[in-house]
DNA sequence: GTCTATAGCTGGATAGAC
DNA sequence: GTCTATCCAGCTATAGAC
């Protein structure tokens, strides 16, 4: 007998195109009320669907915040990867980073809540999410560590980025949470990033450059 | 006639440990479940009683909320005083701020997220909760204002509480979410602290000591 | 693939007996 | 001050018709 006609690129493609708007009303609740807040209903009034609809396309609330968990850190890595392109050097580096992480949080703060804090009682990322996100920030570390022995720091790889990190994310969370709608670089916090990068490099100057 | 014979220091002392065991009880769910998983039915399950009877000690969950909103920042205020009761000097101070901000969170998660994160859709504190947080930390501003003159540095007393607030709140957030069960100084982000003083001890030197 | 209907649960809060 | 009973609302998810 006949095997199942296999499924049509249109349909695919229509099929694909829901399952993204459904995302992206998803993001816009999250932005809306608050991570947390994604609710199957509310998401479905926003679609001009019925809830139950929804599951033809996620098979549960967590599959959508698992599924915008990998998303966010695909679109983070591809941020930073674009930005750095244009480094001239390894302090610019520096800059890069804490200035991608800040403007990534005020562009996606949806994504970023979800990826970088624990807004939602009971969502554990599935095993191969977390995977991916461990390799995408792996990826972080080990391009610092190229650039350590250019350092003069004693200092290792690990403690330098673990440094930045942590500034990078106090910067953020204290931008976000007091002057989110000040573009990266500007306000109480956002103007203290070349603060930083000066008393950073003070503290780790290029090999033989002057200090 | 006669008033209405007053309230009993017996009875109110009844129903002031009342009170305190509830807020004791509800801030242990929220260390539980997280700050947000709070429920009048699960805290009066942990109390033994039944959720109405909670009415007769709180109008409200988010008078549960606020309270304990002012209860985290009195007793971040009260840390913090008394840490630096043994301060040796500027740079020290630094350091007990630092230390002081990572243990408060340590002691108290339920409190910290409450007070510095805004991890409960739709609360928001009270205006005089809200008075009261910004007392205590303008307390603090004040306080590091007075340092200044004693550093050299081009930075304002703005800028330099500013740093230290993010590096503060970056480092506890990165260990919170890592290493939780370490204590204070302890651990990748923990450990890093004597190292980012080194970085701001460099940056801005005391007067007219040798660099 | 979408719907209606519904199960099954949990929540905040109030009324009113005792 | 505590209780029972209840209201009303919201939620996730499934069954099954179309």
């Amino acid at each position: 007998m006949k095997k199942t006609k296999p499924t049509s690129p249109r349909v695919q493609r229509n099929r694909e195109a829901a399952t993204q708007s459904i995302l992206t009303a998803a993001r816009a609740i999250m932005r809306a009320e608050g991570v947390a807040a994604l609710s199957m209903q509310e998401l479905a009034r926003r679609m001009d669907m019925r809830a139950p609809s929804l599951y033809n396309y996620f098979s549960s609330k967590a599959e959508i915040y698992d599924t915008l968990f990998r998303l966010g850190f695909t679109m983070f890595d591809a941020h930073i990867k674009e930005l750095t392109q244009t480094s001239t050097g390894l302090h610019d580096e520096l800059r890069i980073y804490i200035e991608g992480y800040m403007s990534f949080a005020l562009e996606n703060p949806d994504l970023y809540q979800l990826c970088f804090e624990r807004p939602v009682p009971g969502f554990v990322p599935s095993k191969e999410s977390l995977a991916l996100s461990f390799g995408i920030l792996n990826q972080t570390y080990q391009r610092v560590e190229q650039f350590k022995k250019q350092l003069n720091t004693s200092l290792t790889g690990q403690q330098i980025i673990d440094t930045v990190i942590a500034i990078a994310h106090g910067l953020t969370a204290m931008h976000l949470a007091n002057e989110p709608h000040l573009p990266t670089g500007q306000g109480r916090f956002g103007s203290l990033i070349p603060i930083v990068l000066s008393i950073l490099e003070k503290a780790m100057p290029i090999k033989g450059e002057n200090k």
